[in-house]
This record gives C-alpha cells, sequence and structure tokens, in this order.
DNA sequence: TCCCTCTACTTACACGGTTCAGTAACGTGA
DNA sequence: TCACGTTACTGAACCGTGTAAGTAGAGGGA
C-alpha cells in the first residue's frame, strides 16, 4: 500500500510553508529559484501528485469533460466509429491530464438527467455532445445551465455551442457524380435515423444532386443504422422492379450486410450492382469484394474536437470547425453499371 | 445559467446549522423527523446535490471507477464486445450513481501509468481491468498500489484480486465436440494473440480435446484479433495441402473476415468450410450463411463485474465468480464436412 | 538615520461537505 | 429541588489546494 504525500507534507520535509511549496509547485512568483527547485525534487522524490478533490474544490474545476452515448443495446458497438471517436479525444486530454467520464444510456432524456446530474455535482467541466439531431434539446438543455459544450455534428441546429462536423453535403455530391459519370442512372440511398442531423444533411444533398444530374431515380431507406435493417432495406431495393444499379450505405456495417444480402440474392457486387460504404473501416477492407468507402480522419476528428473544449474552458473564444472533406476511395465495389 | 445550491445556502434558508442540515439530507441521527423533512423539501426545490469534489475531499472518496482500454489505433472499435461491456458496467454504475472513467492507451506501459496518476491524484476508488495476459504485470501494479480492482479474464493470473470469467475451457470443448460429432476430422483454430490468457487457456483446451477425440489434426494459428489476420490465416489455413474442414474462430470480426476469403476462393460455407464464431454480434447474423457462434451476454458479465466492485468498495470480501458457459447457436456456417 | 521598495516568504481563509465535541432545553425519577 | 439522561441542535475542525494579504529582512537612496 503506497502512501499519497501532500502538500504539507513537503512543506514539513523542506521546512517551510503550505503556501510556498503550493506556489513552487504551481510555477508562481513569490519562491526563489533555488527553492522551487529543491521543492520540485522533493515533489517528484515523494511522488507527489495534486489532489484532484481538493485541487477542483478549491479552483471550482472539475478537471474533467464528459460524454454520454444514447444507443438502445442491440445497436451498441457495431460501428466503429466511436471507439475511434474516442481515442482521438482522449489522446488530446491525456496530454492535458485532463480525465474523461463516460456514461451510455438507452436515450436522450437519460442523457439530459446525466447532463444536470454531472452538472449539479460539478463533476465536469464541459460535455461532448454527438449524434446531433434536427431541432436537439439537448442543445437547449446545455445553453440553459451554462456547461460548456462541444458540438459533433453541424452545421446548424447547435444554438450557440460551437460545432465540429465534415462537409457532408460536398462528400455526398462528390459520390452520386461519381457514380453517375461510372454511367448509373437509378442510385439508391440506404440512410439512418431520420432526426439525425447528418442524415438529413446528406439526405438533402444527395436529392438536390439526383436532380441537378436528372438521374432516372433516386431513392432513400431510412433505418436505424443496424446491420438488420441495412440488410432488410437492400432486400426491399433489389426486389423492386427498378431495382437500382448503385447502393450508398450511411455506414459500413449497413454496407458489409448490404454487399451479403447481394450474394445471398445472387446479384453480382460490382458487375450488377456498386456499394458505396460512408466511413471506412477494417471491416470494409477484407469483405469480397473490398468496399468503396467515403473515408474520414475520425481520430483527428475527436482531437480537434477535444481541442476546441479545451480552449473553450480556458476562456478562448471558439468558433465552429469544419474538418476536411471526406475522401472517396474506389475499392472493387464499384464499377460501370449492367449495359 | 443555473445557480448550484450548497448545504450553507440550504442552513441560511432553514435557519439551521451546516451540521444539523447534513445530519438531515445525509439520514443520520440527530435532527427531528419535522426538521428533516423540511430540510429534504427544500433540498429539492433547491435543486441541491452534493459538490462531487467536495464529498470526495471529505469522504476521501472519488465516487468514480476507472477503465483503461490497451488498444492499437488499427484494432480499435471493431470488436463489438467493449461497448456491450461498457454498457453492463454503466447500467450498474448509473444506479449507484458512481462515475466512469475511461482512458483509451496504446500498450500496457501507458496503462500502468494511466493507474498510478489516477490513484495519486485520488481520481478512481477502483478499477476495471480487462485482457488479463499470462502473468500480467498490471496486476502486480494494482495489488502493490493496493488500488481495488476486479480482473475481467481468468481463471488464473490474477493475483488476489477477484477475478470474474466464463468458463472458456468447457466452452471449447463443447465446440470440438460439435464439430466432431458432425463427422469433421480436420479442424483448425484462428487465435488472438498469443500472451492473452484467454487465448491460452482456449489453446490448451483446444489441444486437448482434440487429443481425447483423436482428431486427424488441430491447428492453431496466432493473430493479433484484426480482421486482416483473420483473413490472412485463413488464407493460409485453405491454401494448406491437407485443409480443415472446419475452423473457429476467436473473435467475431475474423470469423466474418474467414467467411469472405472462403468466398474468395471458392469454398462453399459450410458444405465445404464448417465456421464457428466466438462471441456473437448482430456481425455474425447478417453475413451469408449466417454464423453458428459461441454466444455470451456480455452486458450482463460487465453488470457482475461492476456489482462485485462496488461490493468490494463497500468492504465486503467478493471471492471469484464463473459466468454462466457460453452457448453455442447453430446457424448456418456448420455442416457436416464433405465426403 | 529614516524611508521606501523589493524579495521571499508566512498566515489565514476559502472551496463544500462530514463529523466530533460540546450545549441548551426538556422531561423524568427520587 | 436536584441529578441525570435524552433530544435537537450549534460550532469548529478537517479533508488538500490555491491565493490574497500581511510581514520580516535586505538593500538602496537621500
Amino acid at each position: 500500500m503506497t502512501k499519497r504525500a501532500t502538500i504539507a507534507d513537503i512543506a514539513e520535509r523542506a521546512g517551510l510553508s503550505k503556501g510556498a511549496v503550493s506556489y513552487a509547485l504551481n510555477g508562481q512568483p513569490g519562491v526563489s529559484e533555488a527553492t522551487r527547485q529543491r521543492v520540485l525534487k522533493l515533489a517528484a522524490e515523494m511522488g507527489w501528485r495534486p489532489n484532484s478533490a481538493a485541487r477542483a474544490l478549491s479552483a471550482s474545476r472539475a478537471g474533467a469533460l464528459g460524454l454520454v452515448m444514447a444507443r438502445s443495446t442491440s445497436l451498441l458497438g457495431v460501428e466503429p466509429f466511436f471507439m475511434k471517436l474516442l481515442s482521438g479525444i482522449e489522446n488530446t486530454l491525456a496530454a492535458r491530464s485532463t480525465a474523461l467520464l463516460l456514461q451510455v444510456v438507452p436515450d436522450h432524456d437519460a442523457e439530459v438527467e446525466a447532463y444536470r446530474r454531472w452538472f449539479a455535482e460539478r463533476r465536469v467541466d464541459g460535455i461532448f455532445l454527438i449524434d446531433l439531431h434536427v431541432e436537439d434539446k439537448r442543445v437547449l438543455v446545455l445553453e440553459e445551465l451554462g456547461l460548456p459544450a462541444v458540438v459533433i455534428g453541424g452545421p446548424g441546429h447547435h444554438g450557440r455551442l460551437p460545432g465540429v462536423w465534415s462537409d457532408d453535403a460536398s462528400a455526398m455530391a462528390m459520390v452520386v457524380e461519381y457514380l453517375a459519370a461510372l454511367g448509373h442512372q437509378r442510385v439508391a440511398r440506404v440512410a439512418g435515423p431520420s432526426g439525425l442531423l447528418h442524415t438529413e444533411l446528406r439526405g438533402q444533398a444527395f436529392a438536390d444532386v439526383a436532380d441537378r444530374l436528372e438521374l432516372a431515380s433516386a431513392v432513400t431507406v431510412a433505418t436505424d443504422y443496424s446491420p438488420e435493417q441495412g440488410a432488410q432495406a437492400t432486400r426491399r431495393l433489389l426486389s423492386g422492379s427498378a431495382r437500382p444499379t448503385a447502393v450508398i450505405y450511411d455506414n459500413d456495417v449497413m454496407a458489409v450486410a448490404g454487399t451479403s444480402v447481394a450474394h445471398e440474392m445472387g446479384v453480382d457486387v460490382p458487375g450488377a450492382l456498386s456499394i458505396v460504404a460512408w466511413d471506412d473501416s477494417v471491416l470494409c477492407e477484407i469483405v469480397h469484394p473490398p468496399l468503396t468507402v467515403l473515408s474520414r480522419d475520425i481520430i483527428a476528428y475527436g482531437a480537434r474536437a477535444a481541442e476546441r473544449l479545451l480552449a473553450m474552458l480556458d476562456g478562448e473564444d471558439v468558433g465552429d470547425f469544419e474538418d476536411a472533406m471526406p475522401r472517396l476511395i474506389a475499392r472493387g465495389s464499384t464499377a460501370r453499371p449492367p449495359a
């Protein structure tokens, strides 16, 4: 059982007062350079680390940020997106030795409840808000509480909170233009849940570009992001009379599920059907054929969000941030449509 | 901007001292029932919640538990296992309003560093240790620090810390016996990283049961759990002269990757090759054919671990816990071997 | 010599909750 | 009437840091 040293212990060993030791440790003026070095050396020897509770109490700063994931248990963890985002956030936070509090809840009501509790208990200094919805009530709650937050998602619907997003509309245009250039006239889209802002933005962009390019058909099917619904949507699309020759999936797991359904129905990919997945992951590379994807650096994306939230807590006036546009990585799942 | 009430605010409004209010709020004797009700009502009205830092400082208890994930970025988030485990842990913690601190690091050295920091800063009261290795140095560090912890993994190699595990050896025996009963004589195993305890336990069990059943061949290929290596291992196995007729994969994503490789090489599943995946997920259900799996209730598993860690912090003497044996769910990927 | 400034500290208090040691007020039994 | 116990509180100390305010001593200029 290791003992944990306090400032008082160091002060006693150094023959100084607690105050002087505190100044020395925090790089504040008020102690001589010789004393400072002596104190720092002593503190390192004794393995001193500030007690986070004491510091939080004194500074009225928790030294922690919070992230709540509202996900039904069935959807949980099938998408690599979150773990990558978390990893990116962590990289930045660890460097500033700020902790991350995580909570998994079933819905937005529970999420709001978690925010209120964290706020009232002063557990966190700020929040990462993910899965932004259209007219998202969570934004209102955070604004009302005055709890600093960065919204991962946008543009729009994030109120006065700074947002971080990637340009989904342009990316969607790029994909559809690419498919049209290959000769596809009947393009379908297997979308995420309809309340989600980026689902709506992509949907709008999809309709706009299909209109502009005068495609013969541009159908959208809404899902809950789960592979089951992705498979089901694919079955429906491939069973219809005017079967699409290309399908764009809103996430990687649905694209993998869709590819599997195509096999099952004897539809050749990419000979008879081209497939594009939004967000890359190892999954997309190992299915047969490997999937053409829209790839983002999600880890960097998380890091950007964390940097902005930290800057916000330092009193900086941070604005919105638009990440680099997703890259289109063509693999084996896209080709010219059948003649 | 909502204001946060303190005990002093309540005391003033109630015309009492801070001490009396504290007794009333915590159900301690020393106040009349009438006063207690008045204080509780006032506290609810004012939206009072204990300041976690103040309580932590006073009680020398952080009110938080920690979990560190040591994973290389490429492996990150492809396995549904962790999110389910987290969800199970959270369910239990939320009920006791204990927070969970999460950190993602690249390796065990960084993980140990995180433990030391959390301990020195008094940020957490306990730790969930995951991915137990053979002769795991993290166990030694936690024991040395005297930081309470529950080890998710075992049996064995978890020192004096309580462990929570599922009976992988019996499960492995069950699967191999099932395959042998179908008529398979050449069974292969695509395993996880060799240092991991459950990889070793499963490997030992695999060898034992193959021996006992006098199988013609029982090869094991080690991987890093990634779908790439799963695919590569499958290619090697299917290219050899004495090709196996059944393969057991240590996780779901490698099994999916392996199925894809079989398609790519024109090997029919399950006609020419049977496939079994360890740990179920939606992924296994949506590939073609759906995979026969070993299924565990991972959410419940996480909940059990959390309950035990909380009990430990309450001073109870908790022992080890062996979870229910994984269930074998036969789907379309297993059949009699070719004649 | 006196006064002023600067350095290098010390002292004291605040943060918000818990808890221990009093202490009035009241009832009770002899 | 007094000793005694109980109830329902109050006041103060404590947890470990951070920081504003105060102070001794040195040094310098007139």
